[in-house]
DNA sequence: ATGGCTACGATCCGTAGA
């Protein structure tokens, strides 16, 4: 089973390179991002008609997340339950005997601001929220555009984004609480190569000069951790015209580990 | 050089992203 997540930056702008890179990925579900769409506007029939379901939260200009997914998801929750938020950022699933969170964290825009107090709050709400899904849900995966860069290592110059927001102590210690719960970073389960990020900059030719950060993630529980054969960023979509700042980042599952 | 691109919704610039 191949699990993805992708912040595609307008799903209108980006739907051709979606719906290519369901045909060429061909993943069983798909977490997107930033859609930037409310749900009336959602390309529904387009992706049904590439053979995936939708479950959607959107809103106009911003934000805006959902689920595809090759068979019906069920008991979908968009929003975290007890946390009022006008901003559309998660939606929850069950695709298969898999529960999937699709999230879209705060960017933070800068340290000390009133978005970053809001970055922070919001990873505190996502924490109890995932470990009352864990609770529920031993086979947990989430999956989405964290906007935290965990480690150094996830980024293109360390000292140039040292203290800087996504890369910030605090933001970090909200990720590590995560980790905490009990979630594995699906790519750190493998050996990599060095240099890999999930972002790049529009501007200064970030993309050339592989100017990224790794924050694009897909979160495991250890059952499903232990399924987990292979995780990647796939840079091919960044590559072609008019590109989603993001790259898609994928994980399969072994089935017969599942069972 | 603290900019530089891209998308949006409103115009012909401001907001936001990361």
């Amino acid at each position: 089973m191949k699990l993805a997540t992708w912040n595609v930056n307008s799903i209108k702008v980006r739907l051709p390179q979606l719906l290519e890179w369901l045909r060429e990925a061909a993943p069983d579900a798909l977490c997107l991002q930033e859609l930037k769409t409310e749900e009336a506007k959602y390309p529904r029939a387009e992706l049904e008609a590439a053979g995936y379901a939708s479950a959607v939260s959107g809103q106009k200009t911003y934000n805006g997340v959902a689920i595809l997914s090759r068979t019906p998801p069920g008991e979908v929750v968009a929003g975290i339950p007890g946390f009022a938020d006008e901003q559309k950022r998660v939606i929850a699933a069950t695709v298969r005997d898999l529960r999937v969170v699709c999230v879209y964290c705060p960017n933070g825009q800068a340290v000390g601001s009133e978005k970053y107090a809001y970055k922070l709050r919001w990873f505190a709400a996502l924490r109890d929220y995932l470990a009352a899904e864990l609770r529920r849900h031993p086979r947990l995966a989430v999956a989405g555009d964290f906007n935290v860069a965990p480690e150094d290592r996830d980024v293109h110059d360390p000292k140039a984004w040292e203290g800087q927001v996504h890369v910030s102590e605090p933001e970090r210690a909200a990720w590590r609480a995560l980790l905490a719960l009990g979630l594995k970073d699906s790519f750190r389960l493998f050996e990599q190569p060095e240099k890999i990020y999930s972002w790049w900059d529009y501007r200064m030719l970030g993309f050339r000069r592989n100017a990224g950060l790794r924050i694009d993630h897909l979160l495991l529980s250890q059952d499903l951790a232990r399924a987990c054969t292979s995780s990647s960023v796939d840079k091919a979509p960044r590559k072609l015209e008019r590109p989603s700042d993001h790259a898609p980042a994928l994980v399969e599952l072994d089935q017969s580990m599942l069972a």
